[in-house]
RNA sequence: GGGGGGUUAGCUCAGCUGGUUCAGAGCACCUGCCUUACAAGCAGGGGGUCACUGGUUCGAACCCAGUACUCCCCA
C-alpha cells in the first residue's frame, strides 16, 4: 500500500470506530489479568456534548486505552444520569410548547411523556462521545433510573432509614415561585443586582417615645418578623435587654434579642428577624426559639398569615409597603445598595427561602471513612491542593437534604395514613400491613406515598457499585457478582472540582457504607473549560464552540490533542480553537512522516555510517523519553506526558533521525534505503504511534495498517506499550553536541546568507585521539558539508564557533567581516567573563564553601575552569583576527 | 462573611527536594527559505524586574509574613 493520499479524519474515524465494536476490542469481561476500571461521570440524559464533557472523556479515553495497551483488562463503563431536575424542566417546558400544563396531567402521564423524551433524547450524548473516539464497553451503558438501579437507590433509602441516618424534619429550602419546586443549592444562581436599602424604625414598646430602626432590602418580610437582634457588644442597643419592639402595621410585640452573629457594621447594626423567609434568620430563630410566620404563599404571593396586601404578589406588596410604612411615618430613609439576589437556574425566578418539610441523611457519621481515606492518601486527590479544600468541608457538612418536589426520579419509599403515622418501605402492601398495626381500620385509598423524589445525587452515589451490581445492596458487598467483586475498586475516577462534594464525596461515603471499601482510587479533577476571556463557556453567552464542528474541522484526533495540551489538572482551561488547529498540525505531520517512509525504495545494500549511528542514537532517545513520558502519566501530568510525546515525535524522531537517514536525491532521483535502516525505521515508527495511540488513536491506527499487513485482529489499540531500556546514555549527550553543531554551522548560513545548498567545509581543532568520528557523517549530512576534518591550528579567514569544549571553523573566504567577528567574540567573551565572575564570587564565600553539599561545591569549580578555558579560547580567536 | 487557589515571555502553562548557564516549553512574533514527506512546512532569531514589600538562608521564581489584584467553593 502506498500513502498517497491526504488524510481523511472523518472517513478514517467512522471506519476505525466501526472496526473496534466489530471486533470488541472495548469489550471488558473479567479474566485473570489485572482490571484497570473507570466508571464514566453519567452525564445528564439531557445532554448535548460541551466542551466540558470532551476534556473530561478525552482525559478518560487517555487513560483507558493506556492501561488496555499496558496489558490491564480495561474497562470503562458508560451511562447516563437521569439527573431528575434538569430532565423534568426540560420536558415540561416540551409539554407546555405544546400547549400541556404539568398540572392538569396525572403523575403517571406525566412520568410517561417523560420516559418518552428519554427515549428519544437520552442516547445522544453516548452517540456523540463515539466521535471523539470513546473506547467504552458499550454493553456495559447503565442508566440511573433503570429498574434495578432505582430498586437499589429505594433499598439504601429503606436500609439508612432503618438505621436512623434517615429523618424527616422541617428546613429552609430554595423555593422557585413560578416552577413551584424547590430547588438545589447548585440551581440557584447569584447575581448582583441594584437593590433599595429601606431604613424602618420600630417602636420599642417599653419605652416611651423610643425607637430601634432596622434595615432591610425586603420590607414586605416585615409582616413576618418576630425579633429583632442586636450584637451583644453594640453600646447603641444594650439598654434595649428585656425589652420589646413593636412591629409596624401588624402590631406584633416580638422580643429584642442579642447575637454576635449580626455585623455592627452592616445597616443600623439592627436586624429585623423574619424566620420563615430567610436562612440566617432562620437559624436565628432556631436557637432563640422564635415563632415562625411564614407570610409568603408558594406563588410567590402574599399568604393569610401576612394580615395585609393577601393575594398580591410580594414584589408589587414590595413598593406597596414602602410607601404605607412612609406614610405611617415608620421610614427613615432609602438608600441605593447593591447585593446578591438568588435566581432560579431554569425559571429565572428570585429564589423564596421556604420552610419545607423535608427528608435529610445525617452525615456526621457516615461521612468519617470519606475523610479519614483521603487524608491518609489511600484515596489520592490529584491535583493535591484540593484535599484542603475537601477537608474543610467533610469537617463542616451539614445533614443532607435529599428529597426534591419533583415527579423525575426515584420516588420516595414512605407511606402516610390518615392520622399522621408514617412509614418506610417499598411496596404498598407492606406499608398497609406496618400502618394497619397501629391504625387498624386504615383503608387502603386512604394510604398516600410521598410525593417527592430522591435528589439526583442519592443515585448516583452509589455508581461505582450499581453500574456493575445493582443487587449488590441487598446481598452485601461479599455476596456480590463476579464483576463488581472483580472491578471494585476502580481505579482512576474523572471528574470537575466543582462536583468534588456533591458527588465524589458521596460516592466514597456510599462505597464505604455499602462496600466497606472505597470506590476509586485516584480522584483527576479537571478544570473548567473557559473562553479566552476566561469566561465559563456556556450556552447562554454563546461562547462554546461546537464540539462535533471541531471534531469535523480539525478530526477528533486534532480536537483531543488540542484539549490537552493546554490543561494542568484542576486549572481551569483557556480553550482556544488554535490548539486544536496545533493538534491537526501534529496528526498531519505524522501522516506525511508515515508517508516518506512507506515511499521509499528498499533494496538490501549497504548501511551507511549515518543511519547506522542514528539507529542506534535515536533507540536510546526513545526509550529515555518514554521514561520521561510514564513517569508523566504515573503523576496525572497529562499535558506533560503529551508535550513530551510531542516533541518526540516532531522534533526528535521527523527533525533529526528522518532527515539523517532519508536517502539522498542524485539527479533527481530518489535513491534507495537499505534493508537494515528502513526495517528499524518502521519500529521506531511502530514504537511512537504506540506512545501516540491514547492521543491521537484514529490517525495512528490508520497508519499501523498502512505500514505492515496486519492479521485482522493486529490492532495499535490493542499493542502492547513499548519497553523503555536505555542501553546508552553517553551517546544522547554526544548527539546533542552534534546537535548544536549543526544548528551553529546553520546559523552561519543564515547569517550570511548562505544557500543551504551550498557546501561548507567545518574543521574541529583537535587531535584524533581525542575525539570520536561517531557522528562525522551525520554533521557533513545535515549541515551539508563537502569536508569535515580535524586540525590542528587555527584555520585561516574563517568563522568559528564553540561546543562544549570543542572549537570549530567554517572557512569562508572574501565573506568574513573583521569588525563584525571582533564584536562577536568580544560580546561573548564579556559574557563568559560575567558568568566566571559570578562562580568566582560563590566560591570565595566562606559559607558557601562550609554549608553547600560537596558536589555542589566541585560542580563550581568545573563551571570555573571550563569558563576559564573557554574565555581563553575566544581570546586566542580575537587577538588571531 | 468562612475556606481554598492563582499571579513566571504577547498567549497558555512547566519549573517536582531552595543550588547545573535557571529564568524554560508550546503557540504566537521576526528574518530567510515554495530545499522532492509535510508552507498545516523547514532553518535561524528576538522576547521576562518570576505581581509588590519585607524576612529566613552562604544561596530564593521556589520557604515565611504582609500588601495588591484575581479565580473557585461554601454560607
Amino acid at each position: 500500500m502506498e500513502i498517497t493520499k491526504p488524510y481523511n479524519p472523518t472517513e478514517t474515524e467512522n471506519k476505525w470506530y466501526q472496526y473496534w465494536l466489530d471486533k470488541k476490542f472495548f469489550k471488558s469481561t473479567p479474566d485473570g489479568r489485572k482490571p484497570y476500571t473507570i466508571v464514566i461521570p453519567p452525564p445528564n440524559v439531557t445532554g448535548v456534548l460541551h466542551m466540558g464533557h470532551m476534556l473530561n472523556n478525552t482525559i478518560q479515553d487517555v487513560l483507558i486505552r493506556r492501561a488496555r495497551m499496558l496489558g490491564f483488562n480495561a474497562c470503562w463503563v458508560p451511562g447516563t444520569d437521569h439527573a431528575s431536575i434538569a430532565t423534568e424542566a426540560k420536558v415540561v417546558k416540551l409539554l407546555a410548547d405544546k400547549g400541556i400544563k404539568k398540572s392538569d396531567l396525572t403523575r403517571e402521564e406525566f412520568l410517561s411523556h417523560a420516559w418518552d423524551w428519554k427515549d428519544k433524547y437520552g442516547g445522544i450524548i453516548l452517540e456523540q462521545l463515539k466521535k471523539l473516539g470513546a473506547s467504552c464497553d458499550w454493553d456495559r451503558t447503565r442508566f440511573t433510573m433503570e429498574t434495578d438501579l432505582s430498586e437499589a437507590v429505594i433499598d439504601v433509602f429503606i436500609d439508612l432509614h432503618k438505621k436512623k441516618q434517615i429523618y424527616r424534619g422541617v428546613r429552609m429550602v430554595n423555593w422557585d415561585p413560578q416552577g413551584l419546586t424547590a430547588v438545589s443549592d447548585e440551581e440557584v444562581i447569584h447575581k448582583e443586582v441594584n437593590s433599595k436599602l429601606f431604613f424602618v424604625k420600630y417602636k420599642i414598646d417599653e419605652i416611651a417615645d423610643e425607637w430601634i430602626t432596622i434595615a432591610t432590602t425586603r420590607p414586605e418580610t416585615i409582616l413576618g418578623d418576630t425579633a429583632v437582634c442586636v450584637h451583644p457588644e453594640d453600646e447603641r442597643y444594650k439598654h434595649l435587654k428585656g425589652k420589646h419592639a413593636v412591629i409596624p402595621m401588624v402590631n406584633r410585640k416580638v422580643p429584642i434579642i442579642f447575637d454576635d452573629y449580626i455585623t455592627m457594621e452592616f445597616g443600623t447594626g439592627a436586624l429585623k428577624v423574619t424566620p420563615a423567609h430567610d436562612i440566617n434568620d432562620y437559624n436565628l430563630g432556631v436557637k432563640h426559639k422564635l415563632e415562625v410566620i411564614d407570610t409568603i404563599a408558594p406563588n410567590g404571593k402574599m399568604s393569610e398569615a401576612a394580615k395585609f396586601y393577601v393575594g398580591e404578589d410580594r414584589f408589587t406588596v414590595r413598593k406597596k409597603i414602602a410607601k404605607d410604612l412612609e406614610e405611617l411615618g415608620h421610614v427613615v430613609k432609602i438608600e441605593d445598595i447593591k447585593n446578591k439576589v438568588g435566581y432560579s437556574e431554569r425559571t429565572d425566578a428570585v429564589i423564596e427561602p421556604k420552610l419545607s418539610m423535608q427528608w435529610f441523611l445525617k452525615m456526621d457519621g457516615v461521612s468519617k471513612p470519606a475523610l479519614e481515606n483521603v487524608l491518609n492518601n489511600n484515596i489520592k486527590l490529584i491535583p493535591e491542593k484540593f484535599v484542603n479544600t475537601y477537608k474543610h468541608w467533610m469537617e463542616n457538612v451539614h445533614d443532607w437534604c435529599i428529597s426534591r418536589q419533583l415527579w423525575w426520579g426515584q420516588r420516595i419509599p414512605a407511606w402516610y395514613d390518615n392520622k399522621g403515622n408514617t412509614v418506610v418501605c417499598k411496596t404498598l402492601a407492606e406499608a398497609e400491613q406496618q400502618l394497619r398495626t397501629t391504625n387498624p381500620e386504615l383503608r387502603t385509598e386512604d394510604i398516600r406515598q410521598d410525593e417527592d423524589v430522591l435528589d439526583t445525587w442519592f443515585s448516583s452515589w452509589l455508581w461505582p457499585i450499581t453500574v456493575f451490581d445493582p443487587k449488590a445492596i441487598q446481598t452485601g458487598f461479599k455476596n456480590a457478582n463476579a464483576d463488581l467483586k472483580y472491578y471494585y475498586p476502580t481505579n482512576d475516577l474523572v471528574t470537575a472540582p466543582e462536583i468534588l462534594f456533591f458527588w465524589v464525596a458521596r460516592m466514597i461515603i456510599a462505597g464505604y457504607e455499602y462496600c466497606g471499601e472505597k470506590p476509586f482510587t485516584n480522584v483527576y479533577l479537571t478544570g473548567i473549560v473557559r473562553d479566552k476571556q476566561g469566561r465559563k463557556m456556556s450556552k447562554s453567552l454563546g461562547n462554546s464552540p461546537e464540539p462535533l464542528e471541531l471534531i469535523t474541522k480539525y478530526g477528533a484526533d486534532g480536537v483531543r490533542v488540542g484539549m490537552l495540551l493546554c490543561s494542568p489538572a484542576g486549572n481551569d482551561l483557556m480553550f482556544d480553537e488554535s490548539h486544536c488547529e496545533q493538534g491537526r498540525n501534529f496528526w498531519n505531520k505524522v501522516w506525511n512522516a508515515s508517508k516518506l517512509i512507506k515511499g521509499f525504495e528498499v533494496v538490501v545494500k549497504e548501511q551507511p555510517a549515518a543511519s547506522k549511528v542514528a539507529i542506534t542514537w535515536f533507540e536510546n532517545k526513545l526509550a529515555e523519553q518514554l521514561e520521561v513520558i510514564n513517569d508523566h502519566y504515573s503523576k496525572y501530568r497529562m499535558s506533560d506526558a503529551l508535550m513530551a510525546t510531542y516533541k518526540l515525535v516532531w522534533d526528535d524522531f521527523c527533525a533529526w533521525y528522518l532527515e539523517i537517514i532519508k536517502p539522498e536525491f542524485i539527479d533527481g532521483k530518489a535513491q534507495p534505503i537499505d534493508k537494515t535502516t528502513y526495517d528499524a525505521t518502521v519500529g521506531f515508527l511502530e514504537n511512537l504511534l504506540k506512545i501516540m495511540h491514547p492521543w491521537m488513536p484514529f490517525v495512528t491506527e490508520e497508519i499501523w495498517h498502512l505500514i505492515k499487513e496486519r492479521n485482522e485482529k493486529d490492532c495499535i489499540i490493542v499493542a502492547e506499550w513499548p519497553k523503555n531500556e536505555v542501553k546508552d546514555r553517553s551517546i544522547l549527550q554526544m548527539f546533542d553536541i552534534v546537535a548544536e553543531t549543526i544548528a551553529q554551522v546553520r546559523s552561519i548560513r543564515n547569517s550570511k546568507n548562505i544557500s543551504p545548498k551550498q557546501k561548507l567545509s567545518l574543521y574541529l581543532k583537535a587531535e584524533k585521539e581525542n575525539v570520536s568520528t561517531l557522528f562525522h557523517d551525520v554533521i557533513i549530512k545535515l549541515s551539508n558539508l563537502d569536508k569535515f576534518e580535524l586540525t590542528g591550528a587555527k584555520v585561516e579567514n574563517s568563522v568559528s564557533f564553540i561546543v562544549k569544549q570543542f572549537e570549530f571553523f567554517v572557512p569562508l573566504e572574501g565573506s568574513i567581516n573583521k569588525e563584525e567577528e571582533k564584536e562577536r567574540l568580544t560580546k561573548e567573551i564579556e559574557y563568559n567573563k560575567g558568568f566566571l565572575k559570578s562562580v568566582q564570587i560563590k566560591l570565595s564565600n566562606e559559607n558557601f564553601v562550609a554549608k553547600a553539599k560537596p558536589e555542589l561545591i566541585a560542580l563550581e569549580r568545573k563551571k570555573a575552569s571550563d569558563a576559564e578555558a573557554k574565555i581563553k579560547t575566544l581570546q586566542e580567536q580575537l587577538t588571531s583576527l
